[in-house]
DNA sequence: CGATTATCCTGTGCGC
DNA sequence: TGCGCACAGGATAATC
């Protein structure tokens, strides 16, 4: 579920709750949640405090006291949600974080997909500054020196036309398909790919390579505008409730989403109705007479 | 490189 | 009501 708007919400959220304290304990018990590593390797960071949360694309990154990052994905249906110590206990609670004060941080995941682990400075100089919430834009592209996350091209709130470019130059694939990978672009999923096409009126299935410069401009414009609106609205939470905020809310999205789920329905720029395509394993929604 | 398919899982909603 | 099936916001690997 979470993209970029929910990943962020969702970071706002900890680190204004959590932000400052200490960690008590923490406990795993799912088998599938923390795969990278032994398990036990997460309780290294019991008794630290909690200095800052970083997002870098849709993973999460809990910084602590003296260096070590705990990197969180939600992947399809992860939730991170607080809750005070005798809480009843949600079914696919797979681990929780017990802090000082302000009570407990619990992951919830039915799926299974997502994933918790610590991360180590990666490969190259090493202890580099911590990761901040937001990838600076114009840095080459690379995502943030860790482990695991080496592989992430430049977040996608804060992209600009020039590394988009650079993204795009020469690719034959399918623009959707290039603006949901993250080695290309990082923090945007099937929802907000569609609902950024649309806002830049251009085709998800254009070959990507064939953007002029100014459709570039534009589609580096409608992706920093379609994500920041999400997240003024908390991010897109679908029929089955499969996003929420750390509290457990909603957000309201949706109710602007102008493609995305709303084949046959009029496009509000036009009043034609939206098309679906299966594109690869996925769908895409767009305004065949308002996208080119 | 690009396209296609499969895999990891559970829950929900639909058609019959 | 109940059952079986398709499908779901993601990421990754394998194959052609």
């Amino acid at each position: 579920l979470p993209e970029l708007p929910e990943a962020e919400t969702v970071r706002s959220d900890l680190a204004r709750v959590y932000q400052g304290d200490r960690l008590a304990r923490i406990s795993v018990t799912g088998r599938r949640t923390v795969r990278r590593h032994r398990p036990e390797l997460l309780r290294t960071l019991e008794g630290l405090t909690l200095t800052g949360v970083g997002r870098h694309g849709k993973y999460l990154l809990l910084q602590w006291e003296g260096g070590p990052v705990m990197v969180a994905h939600l992947r399809m249906s992860g939730q991170l949600l607080s809750a005070q110590a005798g809480d009843p206990v949600a079914l696919h609670t797979h681990a929780v974080l017990r802090f000082a004060h302000a009570g407990e941080l619990r992951f919830v995941d039915p799926r299974t997909f997502g994933e918790l682990f610590i991360a180590a400075p990666g490969p190259g100089l090493g202890s580099g500054p911590a990761p901040v919430a937001n990838a600076a834009p114009g840095r080459g592209g690379g995502g943030p020196n860790l482990t695991g996350l080496a592989h992430l091209g430049p977040d996608a709130l804060s992209i600009g036309a020039p590394d988009l470019h650079a993204a795009l130059a020469g690719r034959r694939a399918p623009l959707k398909a290039l603006l949901v990978d993250q080695r290309v672009l990082a923090g945007v999923g099937n929802i907000y790919a569609d609902e950024i096409c649309f806002e830049a009126r251009l085709r998800p299935h254009r070959a990507a390579g064939s953007l002029a410069r100014a459709e570039v401009t534009r589609l580096a414009a409608s992706t920093r505008s379609v994500l920041a609106a999400a997240i003024v609205a908390r991010g897109s939470t679908l029929a089955d409730n499969g996003y929420q905020d750390l509290s457990g809310r909603p957000g309201s999205f949706q109710l602007q989403h102008q493609v995305y789920a709303r084949a046959g329905l009029p496009c509000g720029r036009c009043g034609r109705p939206v098309q679906r395509i299966i594109f690869g394993a996925r769908r895409a929604y767009f305004c065949p007479h308002c996208q080119r």
